[in-house]
DNA sequence: TCAATATGTTGATAATATCAACCATTAAGG
DNA sequence: CCTTAATGGTTGATATTATCAACATATTGA
């Protein structure tokens, strides 16, 4: 049986981790929010990456999105290139100057990690991992294994 | 080994969970955001409960409190009472009207939380209770048990 | 070709969150 | 007591995340 306090408990734990998440950027003089870590990852990760593809893997509005993603492009942390398929989209890619950020933000993202392992067993981490992953396949199927 | 993937998982998650009980909520002619219900499940679970509980146990800004219960209480979903041992705080409590409208969040939650049930094994369902407790206890230890 | 669809942008606005300044009350210590 | 610090709450300003509708352009498919 599910019940509100498990799903309460599970809002409170992305709470405190995406507070925690915030706090390590601005440590290390990170200026964006923990949302631009998700698309930075969602870019690097997808092969031949446009917006579509990080409004639908990520389950945002694509005008949310434009939006993130003119912010990056602006400050010189992705490029975008035409498609060469398709002219009405283009592919988008980090620059240098967007890989040494994106770094910060995976080191940022790996401190809070290990504070979060810390309170763990490796039981608890491991039924954790495959929990999750199934839960996530199950109600997102589209945003799974990237 | 904790990985980025598992607390994406996580988010996924919360983020899908919230948009249902927007929608359910909705359904239903509810006409406030995901938040209010945490306020009203504060409200109503926490004896002699002040604005200071509420932010504390959702460790929210107490501002961002203030106005979440404004509006309810402006609507005649709170009232707010003197309290008698301290005067710079009001005790909080839903009106009649206030327990019709929680109700009705109550339901749209619950027919969120059977889909989500729906999808897991009950073994699956159990260690998710279980090890969101432990988390949570681990990382919010105000807010648990409520 | 022409209609439907896909990609992306823009405008408007809602929902959630943070921070600092401030007021009134209470608590604590001299 | 009296002063100071801390607590409970409000307000203003602003950032972050999110949603919806309208639009422009390009692509697809009948």
């Amino acid at each position: 049986m599910l019940t509100h306090q498990d799903v309460s408990n599970l809002a409170g734990v992305i709470h405190t981790l995406k507070s925690r998440l915030a706090d390590a950027f601005a440590r290390r003089g990170i200026g964006y929010p923990p949302m631009q870590l998700k698309v930075l990852r969602m870019v690097s990760r997808i092969d031949a990456c446009n917006a579509q593809c990080v409004a639908q893997t990520l389950d945002r509005d694509k005008a949310q999105v434009t939006r993130l993603l003119q912010e990056l492009v602006n400050d010189g942390v992705l490029e975008r290139i035409p498609n060469p398929v398709d002219k009405r989209s283009q592919l988008l890619h980090l620059t240098e100057e967007g890989s040494v950020l994106y770094q910060q933000m995976l080191d940022a993202e790996q401190e809070v990690l290990q504070e979060l392992a810390g309170m763990l067993s490796s039981e608890d981490q491991q039924a954790f991992s495959e929990l999750m992953a199934r839960m996530n396949a199950a109600l997102n199927p589209v945003c799974t294994g990237l």
